[in-house]
DNA sequence: CGGCTCATGTAAAAGCCGTTCACATGAGCT
DNA sequence: AGCTCATGTGAACGGCTTTTACATGAGCCG
């Protein structure tokens, strides 16, 4: 039993080298396995091959690994709404919903970061650090629904940008907790969470005022430049929902 | 120290006579106080005066303690958003929104409960009993969106229900865990977590065609539908948002 | 090169929790 | 009155978190 950890000692000396590293990427795995409840710090540690104790030498205790973990997934979360709304090509509307299915696909592709960040019960308001990354990431809905707003149809008043975004986040929040992640992606839907949550969208930005029927219609801006562009992201003939029988 | 613990049991006796329902009364005002993660085995019974193992004569672990919690909770729910809906009267719209605001009341003054059916990590789909009774719960929302889908202005396809149903669903759920609770009610917002998911869902329902302002305003769809759906839901002139100015 | 220092690791221990087991108690039936 | 079995107890095991005193060795300084 004991041979193995002297072995691994023998492997890479007294000093581990890059511990820290270590551990996040132990914790990440052991979050993405059994949960953010499951994690275990002593389990981290053992997998990084240094007894229980040695994590305290890079971690308060294991609330900051946690937290550590949440403020990177913030960070990519960030990344990758940015890269989503690319700045809002090829169409606003277009860019809004690829920011969407980012959202959901984020919390379908890292349900260890995703669980840190949101279903791990950790106090994000207490950490500075973490709240600003958070708002960071909360920043590209927030900067994508303000162009949006802007090209609200004449006529009609302005949508607050603020509440849009709000409202934005919280369909794709719930979308994502409900129906795209672990066991409650087994409850049996009538379509799939992409599907749902790009309906919810299209449908919500309609009762906005705004035109969604973007393939063949008019829209407010000037029709991005190749029409295949809108492929897959379509709304088919009918309405958001697809063909009623 | 022992003294105390002897008292108790002098004062009830070797047996505690109600031991079942204390341990879920304990474990609820302890999820209520520390969330579902914080809540142990162990507090729950010393709080009802007992023996650390005691709880076991009555629940398999721990887990089984939660899941009834979380029944429970469902079972309440589904009142809720009975009585919420109430059979769609005075009109069908307005009821609506009313189980949208029982959702968020839910959520906000039975902190446990939700804790323990959304945020405890609980395999629901592994517990038959739990799925079912979540289910029914879910059946409120879906026979709502179900009269309400029958209610689409003509000429209109008209919307699955099973897909509002589930929209309306993310929606709250959404607003609920990201502004509603614990911490997250901090979060500075523009408007209440009530106001923004009545504005929210007041803007989806627009989006489908449905008549969500006053007689006075105008919509796309004017053909006002039959008296019944015509309410006094309280819309501001100018949309679900309030006047901007 | 030799020695010092301090960041980084270890073992051991205290205290908590979940869970099990053998045993105790007494409520309710016969 | 006596029996039985559901219900409660204490002790014990293993695991986790966190702290403390001690060990190691990498990097720097003369």
């Amino acid at each position: 039993m004991s041979w193995r950890k002297e072995q691994r000692r023998a492997e890479r000396g007294y000093h581990h080298g890059n511990l820290k590293e270590a551990l996040l990427q132990a914790a990440l795995g052991l979050i993405a396995e059994k949960g953010a409840a499951g994690f275990t710090f002593a389990d981290a540690a053992r997998m990084a091959g240094v007894s229980a104790a040695a994590p305290y030498r890079h971690f308060r205790d294991r609330d900051e690994l946690l937290s550590s973990i949440a403020q990177r997934g913030f960070e990519q979360f960030e990344q990758r709404l940015t890269a989503a709304w690319d700045d809002g090509r090829p169409d606003t509307v277009t860019a809004f919903e690829r920011v969407g299915r980012a959202y959901l696909a984020f919390a379908r592709e890292e349900p260890a970061f995703y669980g840190a960040m949101f279903e791990s019960g950790l106090p994000v308001d207490a950490n500075p650090a973490l709240q600003a990354a958070s708002e960071r990431a909360f920043n590209i809905i927030r900067a994508a629904a303000e162009r949006l707003a802007a090209l609200a149809p004449p006529g009609t008043p302005r949508p607050p940008a603020m509440m849009m975004a709000l409202h934005i986040w919280s369909m794709a929040h719930g979308v994502a907790s409900l129906f795209s992640r672990g066991d409650a992606a087994r409850r049996k839907l009538p379509m799939s969470p992409d599907e749902l949550l790009e309906a919810e969208v299209l449908i919500y930005l309609r009762g906005l005022g705004f035109p969604t029927d973007r393939p063949s219609g008019k829209s407010a801006e000037p029709p991005p430049v190749p029409p295949e562009a809108s492929s897959g992201s379509g709304v088919p003939p009918g309405g958001p929902w697809g063909k009623p029988k």
